[in-house]
DNA sequence: ATAATATGCAATCATTTGCTTGCAAATATA
DNA sequence: TATATTTGCAAGCAAATGATTGCATATTAT
């Protein structure tokens, strides 16, 4: 039932992104964000919870409303896991840049051969 | 059935995270991949196909082989994601020193209006 | 040609998800 | 106090997910 509730679960469903961007402002109450989804509002309160469980919001009581507001900085992890990759691919294109640029000098003196694609 | 298929699904699985990190160095083949994880060989085929479906993964057969190599670009659209999010709560976390460096000056000098923060 | 290897596909199954509706509890307002 | 408002909880459901097993197919090695 409450298996696995991670951070990058959580972030898995586009409603719930939609809820964090929607609060990444300033704290928003419960109804106040179900009513800027189609769904309904017990929908929207699960995905409230989801986004708790993991850390990436915070709900405090204040008389008969629920202020939810975003804990962004709980991100990082997924940031972190983005960010190792991210330096990885970049380089890699700079990589691959740097070897089209020497293909082009070498262009114009010696034969390329030529890659097979198997299907 | 294959209804939605998107990067954030995609890396909301743990396997499939760890497959992206097996891979991310160089092109690895299938049966390779599923010899690092105590699933099925079948199951480790059900996530690279969820992972080339969003094109994180790059899949070439090569004789009877099928070779994976990682799109580590495609992570680019999480990577954005997160970004705006982490300028916000780093951006805050400087606003909140500021503010405090700010407040400890004023105790001494004259008042002075504060910043508004845009993004 | 035959056997071994690398994989995909299909059927099946237990869980997990995401939703909905109805009901209850707490708090604020008239 | 009676009523409206804000929410949570529980039951029920269809669809998606993650995994398994068995069988088929293509390619390579003997």
């Amino acid at each position: 039932m409450e298996a696995r509730r991670d951070v990058f679960q959580a972030i898995a469903d586009p409603t719930r992104r939609a809820i964090i961007g929607l609060i990444a402002a300033q704290p928003v109450n419960v109804n106040a964000i179900a009513e800027q989804f189609d769904v309904s509002r017990q929908a929207i309160s699960l995905h409230l919870k989801v986004l708790a469980e993991c850390g990436l919001l915070n709900i405090t009581q204040q008389g008969r409303e629920r202020i939810c507001e975003a804990r962004l900085d709980k991100l990082n992890e997924v940031h972190e896991w983005v960010a190792q990759y991210h330096k990885m691919w970049t380089g890699r294109l700079n990589a691959l840049k740097s070897l089209v640029e020497e293909e082009e000098k070498e262009a114009t003196s010696s034969p390329k051969k030529s890659k097979h694609i198997h299907k």
